[in-house]
DNA sequence: AACTAATTTAAACAAACGTTTAATTTAAAC
DNA sequence: GTTTAAATTAAACGTTTGTTTAAATTAGTT
């Protein structure tokens, strides 16, 4: 699947409008009118506005493993690395977080004929990744023994996401007025923060 | 604001379906349709579709600050309190959990005219009772100094939904067959592992 | 039994929806 | 310059949307 500039166009103006309104909330004409392009060509090239939505869901979840194993070769202590790889994730989502949204939403839903396959596959990946590292940390007898590792990822992406989907109620408390400081937030406070609660929950001893 | 049996059972049926399929995503005719009711009647016992969600959101966001405090003044450690807290969060938002998934997918939506501040001020006052007990818990020495409190319940909140909007993705790793077995891993297996990310979080010194 | 108010109904409303059509413009190939 | 294919357009298609209407039914009061 090669994208045109015309296409990447599109499918940048549906994310936001998705992640602002949910798809359902978004009509292609909207769609069509933000991107400055006719209606008729979002079926022309697309097809539907459901395969506009998996389009998208491929276009933006490439990549990701690579990074991530890239980051765990790197020679660092098993608690720097959690660290990175912690800032690594924080970064990817909230980089893609109009995506997440989208899924979060929509992934739940039976109704919708989207094809979630990909996305499954790639998450699937990545957990492995991860599930690997947390045990080689324990046998190294850094990391505790009593440990829920499915639920470790839980715990990072939802502490950023529910930041996030209440992101109007911390702008009061935090001081973030733009997206300037909403990033600058998201990559020191919040990313130190999840940093250290999981550094904290892989060394716990009851 | 009184509701009788006919509005609880629309409310109810809303809840359901926009919660399934967004507020956008679902029309006045479904929710008719599995209330069980003519269309109309939504128009007039609630005036608009908009102001029937406005009214579920004040019918589920009663009473919890109050459970809150009752938990906190049970006699128990400060630990136990920490365990019996966060159980009584996770028992509350995942009863509640079809509102919070409408919420946090419409709190973030400039177009549409919904009124948030109810639950914007529970959210507050819940906040600042969490303060309360942690600094309590810092003076004590029980807790770290070092600490984001407002990010604590994020953390909390976020674990919980970040596993229940990808539980068609964890429900094959954990054996979530139905409703009940959902209800057993939550309030058992992912309720430890919460109570556990947060008492590491509270007492980690680096 | 008669009257009044609350409830419920089917039908109608204009507006918006996703998609298709057929005609036109642009670009590429020869 | 002609031919062929791709891109773009305005208009139309049939549905569905949230809400309103006015008539019919039910319940409560006297």
């Amino acid at each position: 699947m090669e994208l045109n500039d015309k296409q990447i166009q599109i499918i940048t103006e549906a994310e936001k409008l998705f992640a602002e309104n949910g798809f359902a909330g978004t009509s292609v004409r909207q769609i069509a009118k933000e991107a400055g392009v006719n209606v008729a060509m979002i079926s022309y090239y697309f097809g539907s506005k459901e395969r506009l939505l998996e389009a998208m869901l491929i276009y933006r979840s490439a990549d990701f493993r690579m990074e991530l194993e890239t980051v765990l070769s790197i020679e660092n202590s098993t608690l720097e690395k959690v660290d990175e790889v912690v800032a690594l994730i924080i970064r990817r989502v909230h980089h893609n977080r109009r995506m997440y949204k989208i899924i979060h939403f929509e992934y739940s839903n039976d109704t919708r004929k989207i094809d979630f396959e990909n996305y499954i596959n790639q998450k699937l990946s990545n957990y492995k990744v991860i599930e690997e590292f947390v045990i080689k940390g324990q046998k190294e007898g850094v990391f505790s023994k009593d440990l829920n590792i499915p639920l470790t990822v839980p715990t990072i992406l939802g502490t950023y996401f529910n930041f996030y989907y209440n992101l109007r109620f911390f702008e009061v408390l935090h001081n973030i007025t733009d997206e300037a400081s909403l990033d600058n937030y998201v990559h020191t406070t919040l990313t130190q923060h999840i940093q250290k609660t999981i550094k904290a929950l892989l060394t716990y001893e009851n």
